[in-house]
DNA sequence: GCAAGGTC
């Protein structure tokens, strides 16, 4: 029997079908499926695991955060553990008939790695029988029978430089997150993470909220005026020079202004406005995030709408359709759907269809599309959402650029030059069937140079220049991508964990104070954690493992001795560290001004002494004895903003997988009912 | 109880 193992059961499925036709058995083995089937008298076996079936850990006696000093953690022993146990006993049972392994994991590094774990696990059963690897980029008939007829080996310098990965990961994040937890006395669910990859996602969003807090607004003044044509066609300019720095020039023309212009020129142009490209999962995060959609609700929904058979497979780096997918018969199966069959059509319409492609080209998956036509009612309306923005793109990746019209005309009025933009599409094409594209008309009536405008209003506005925006998810999940920290299967989880550990909150993202201390020290001390810059050091070193001109133990141990080098500096700042830290968690505590009468004092998140609980009391007690309560569980985070109905503060509570609730802590809220029954709708 | 990476 030959047994083969893929990275996961939907894999498993299709590899079986591929090789065998219709004559497939599926039985299972301690609840896990596995495939079997027979060719030229030859028994196969198809199994499919769970990702990773093994850990990376230290041993038990480094367990107790209080009796080991974290700097044990960089030399200890890592040991590898099982965590998927029926994948495991089922791989057991089966692979001692086996007289060939096929390892036909993905073909990248943690699937090098994954397949060479099994491997092992099925060595400790059956010696004898020879390993052998499928490489395939495609889960395609092409791709599969391809790879099946050419078998190759493992890789294990591949694999080491996964397993390097991995533990380099635990011991940079095991020893600095005990370290900075216990030195600030933050344990149990409190503790304080740093991670390769966390640490500087988090810089990304301090360093944002730091350049919004230190941003000084300078005013400038902006004159407008309102015109109309002869025919009575209205429409609106603004000076040439923008931006007026000095009140006086701005009011010095405003005051100038007559009531009668005359167009000086008009610049024509016309310009395409691209379809949009293929989606991969970045992409699809992004769009994700513009209508309201986390990170995580949308990689959750994705994966649902492809474990029910809608669209391809939701995680990929790639933003170019393969050949080996029919564009055209997805447009055509589409429009047996009355919501896609304009859509559908107009694709089908066109003399040769050509599908937009974006910069990234791999191999992996291919973009992500509808592989079958959904009902409205048979799905939920966050999944209908999802699942029309994912057909609507895929529509518009097949359809011809938006033409545009550019209309720019200078206006003389009095001596003025003043400028009317316009534009207007010309073709809308994809534009029609994408309502996330937020491009409008602008009018502008057709002028001639030397036409006489009347001018009804004129203005002189104040404005000021804005500080940066803080990141979105979507904003920051694309960052991420450019600078290499994280994969397309565990951004957004990177994102959730931030959240999770009261790190930031809301959407856009917002540091807490104690994140904003964490991030200051880490970057004063231990700055190699907050760069992505050793991400990039790392890939650079598995590519050397890679072609073995290094070890994974020289990998390591280098990494190692850089981490005693960083916890010789923190051990020695430990003092400063701790203060700084402490000072910005009580920060977090304060929840807002104290309503009590006559107090000048601010409410903070207590925990009473006797029950242990925590509730909110006024930081003038006893003077002032005014106390709330508060939600025993679910992680709090003061956001020191006013309930709109009674203008006490508001906290959020945060609850494992739930989305975040706003509450008011007045207990007496005209509010109440409706903020509860909210929070009842969106759990 | 720590990380990041797979997949559900």
């Amino acid at each position: 029997m030959k047994l083969i193992i893929s990275e996961k059961e939907i894999a498993a499925r299709r590899i079986a079908h591929i090789l065998a036709g219709n004559g497939v058995d599926q039985e299972k083995v301690y609840g896990v499926p596995v495939h079997h089937f027979k060719i030229d008298g030859e028994d196969y076996r198809v199994i499919g695991l769970k990702g990773h079936i093994l850990k990376v850990d230290y041993p038990k006696e480094y367990a107790n955060w209080f009796k080991v000093d974290p700097i044990e953690l960089i030399d200890a022993k890592i040991e590898k553990i099982p965590i998927q146990k029926k994948i495991i006993q089922a791989l057991n049972k089966i692979s001692s008939d086996a007289d060939e392994i096929i390892i036909a994991t993905d073909y990248d590094r943690e699937g090098e790695l994954i397949g060479y774990d099994a491997m092992q696990l099925v060595k400790e059963k059956n010696a004898l029988a020879p390993a052998k690897r499928a490489k395939f980029s495609a889960i395609t008939p092409k791709g599969i029978n391809q790879a099946f007829s050419k078998l190759g080996r493992i890789d294990l310098d591949l694999a080491f430089a996964g397993r390097a990965r991995q533990d380099i990961d635990l011991i940079w994040g095991a020893t600095l997150t005990r370290f900075l937890s216990l030195s600030t006395y933050q344990i149990k669910d409190k503790f304080l993470s740093v991670g390769r990859v966390q640490t500087p996602t988090l810089t990304l969003i301090v360093d944002r909220e730091l350049e919004i807090k230190s941003f000084i607004t300078t005013p400038y003044w902006v004159v407008s005026v309102k015109l109309k044509t002869e025919s009575g066609e209205e429409f609106e300019a603004t000076h040439k020079k923008k931006r007026f720095l000095k009140k006086e020039d701005a009011q010095g023309v405003f005051i100038k202004l007559g009531d009668r212009g005359t167009v000086l020129g008009i610049n024509e142009s016309v310009r395409d406005i691209k379809p949009p490209t293929p989606f991969n999962t970045t992409a699809l995060i992004i769009s994700g995030s513009s209508i309201g959609f986390t990170a995580s609700k949308t990689i959750n929904i994705a994966e649902n709408l492809y474990m029910n058979g809608y669209i391809s497979y939701p995680r990929t780096d790639n933003t170019v359709y393969p050949s080996s997918i029919d564009v055209k018969e997805i447009a055509r199966m589409l429009g047996s759907s009355g919501e896609y069959s304009r859509m559908s059509e107009a694709v089908l319409a066109q003399k040769k269809i050509v599908a937009s492609r974006g910069k990234r080209r791999s191999t992996d998956h291919p973009p992500i599309h509808p592989t079958a036509v959904a009902q409205k009612a048979g799905l939920s309306s966050d999944e209908w959402k999802l699942y029309d923005l994912i057909v609507r793109r895929f529509i518009c990746t097949l359809l011809p650029a938006a033409k545009i019209k550019i209309i720019i005309a200078t206006i003389d009025i009095n001596g003025e030059p003043f400028i009317a933009n316009g534009s207007n599409f010309i073709e809308q094409n994809w534009i029609k069937f994408y309502p996330y594209y937020k491009r409008r008309d602008v009018f502008i009536p057709q002028l001639k140079e030397g036409q006489i405008i009347t001018v009804t209003g004129k203005e002189l506005l104040d404005k000021k220049t804005k500080p940066p925006v803080r990141y979105t998810q979507g904003m920051l999940v694309e960052k991420m991508e450019e600078l290499g920290l994280g994969t397309k299967a565990t951004r957004h989880t990177i994102i959730q964990n931030l959240i999770l550990r009261g790190y930031v909150s809301g959407n856009p993202l917002q540091p807490s104070e104690k994140a904003i201390a964490v991030v200051k020290m880490l970057k004063k001390h231990a700055e190699k954690i907050s760069s992505p810059d050793m991400t990039s050091e790392l890939e650079m070193y598995m590519d050397g493992i890679v072609r073995g001109d290094e070890t994974k133990e020289d990998v390591v141990d280098r990494s190692r001795k850089m981490l005693s080098e960083v916890m010789t500096v923190l051990q020695n700042e430990k003092d400063e560290i701790s203060q700084e830290i402490k000072k910005a968690i009580r920060e977090d505590l304060v929840v807002g001004k104290c309503p009590g009468e006559n107090c000048n004092g601010d409410l903070i998140v207590r925990t009473a002494r006797k029950t242990k609980k925590r509730f909110i009391g006024c930081n003038a007690y006893p003077e002032c004895r005014t106390t709330f309560s508060l939600p025993q569980r679910g992680l709090l985070v003061t956001i020191r903003e006013e309930c709109k109905h009674c203008g006490y503060p508001i906290v959020k509570i945060i609850y494992k997988g739930r989305k975040p609730w706003d509450l008011c802590i007045n207990p007496d809220c005209p509010g109440k009912d409706e903020k509860y029954k909210n929070y009842n709708n969106n759990k």
